[in-house]
DNA sequence: CATCTAATTAACTGATCAGTTAATAGTACT
DNA sequence: AGTACTATTAACTGATCAGTTAATTAGATG
């Protein structure tokens, strides 16, 4: 009767145990790479399982998808409210999360051009995001006639590439795109690029003295 | 014994066809996506064929990735050397090759980290890339104390991305990447980003009249 | 035209893998 | 302690796929 830790059968945490294992299997591997042996096997559970619990392949990943998207779903909305400082910020706070950037590659990959799942969803999150930055254009820390959707692609894409793509990363740079030190090197430079692209302010403002964004914008190394 | 064009047997045509085939079939599925019958399907040869004339599965990749590399391989070697522009030609120039973009992240997911095909090369063109940089930054068209190699990860960001994450630009601007309007759009807010990071001149330039690059940065849809 | 080699073919093989079957063991309730 | 249901298991199945076998045919050479 009591819920003891031990449980021989416990079927919410065998649940539990299959997606964490599939989250790893799916980000390592994409769906059609991924193996329903091999996270049964990672999982520590019967194969026999996976189809009990959530149906077919197919079925877990989506499930997996749609569980890493909800995760993030406040990656865009908690962000800062000084534009230089956004850049920065998206990037230490979703393009370091590999399993998530991994599942996002896969979805981009896998598919010729079939709907995205939670595509709705995500189209709103996109769009509140780029009105976000329509305020800050009005409150004129972005230049007036800038394109806030090109800029909102662009600040994805810097955010992101460096785990979309590692050997590119390591190619030009040397490190790993996880170490924590090459993550330092592009936050530090993510602020200064925010800094140029944020509009200059109507008086001598530009040298030093924002505090919030603008702390280390020393490049050398 | 003339080669006439239509005759049965002719293995180098037999290869030509298979490696157009194989190019197809590998940036639509990656490696092990990719179906070994699909390939001769398309080619409208034998399977065998692929055998006879390339070995195994493996070694069609490699072939594959190794002649695309090389197509690129002065990609980046011809770019003007006004650094506004570069961006916006790095871009147009090889941003816009969907089986270029879709191979190299096929490389950058498929494999854990093994080593990547011709990789002194290839890092080697990179060097070289970022030494340009550093001309730039010399001549003073790029500010001091920029990290150059960070400098040229964004740059390669925001050229690639718009390929490399299809389903992200249909759902934050609802057109294809490949849509020639999108890329005049975003070659256009390059040419304004690339302005925008450039060093402005000690005087007092900043408001127009640069001619090479600046032609176009109205940024309004 | 006889012969030899290089190009091409259809049919096969063994491995791998998603999904299924059917039997078994734990748990709750009476 | 019997009954009913739930969780778990091992073993199986049919499809798919990379790679192979062995036979066949086009064309060059003498």
């Amino acid at each position: 009767m009591a819920g003891r830790r031990t449980s021989v059968r416990n079927l919410n945490r065998t649940r539990e145990k299959i997606l964490a294992a599939a989250l790893a299997e799916f980000s390592a591997r994409g769906f059609a790479g991924a193996r329903v042996d091999a996270i049964a096997k990672r999982a520590r559970v019967n194969k026999r399982m996976l189809y009990y619990c959530f149906g077919a392949k197919q079925d877990l990943y989506r499930e997996i998808l749609r569980r890493k998207i909800a995760e993030r779903a406040e990656w865009l909305e908690s962000t800062p409210d000084d534009f230089p400082g956004v850049l920065a910020h998206i990037y230490l706070s979703g393009g370091t999360d590999l399993d998530f950037v991994r599942l996002m590659e896969w979805e981009a990959i896998d598919s010729g051009g079939r709907k995205c799942i939670a595509e709705t969803e995500r189209r709103a999150l996109f769009e509140k995001a780029v009105a976000r930055l329509a305020v800050l254009q009005r409150k004129g820390s972005i230049p007036r006639g800038v394109d806030l959707t090109q800029l909102f692609i662009s600040m994805l894409s810097l955010a992101l590439f460096p785990l979309v793509m590692p050997q590119v990363i390591r190619l030009i740079h040397g490190m790993e795109p996880t170490d924590r030190r090459f993550m330092r090197q592009r936050a530090n430079f993510l602020r200064w690029l925010g800094d140029r692209l944020a509009k200059p302010a109507r008086a001598s403002r530009v040298r030093r003295g924002r505090g919030q964004s603008s702390t280390r914008i020393s490049q050398l190394a």
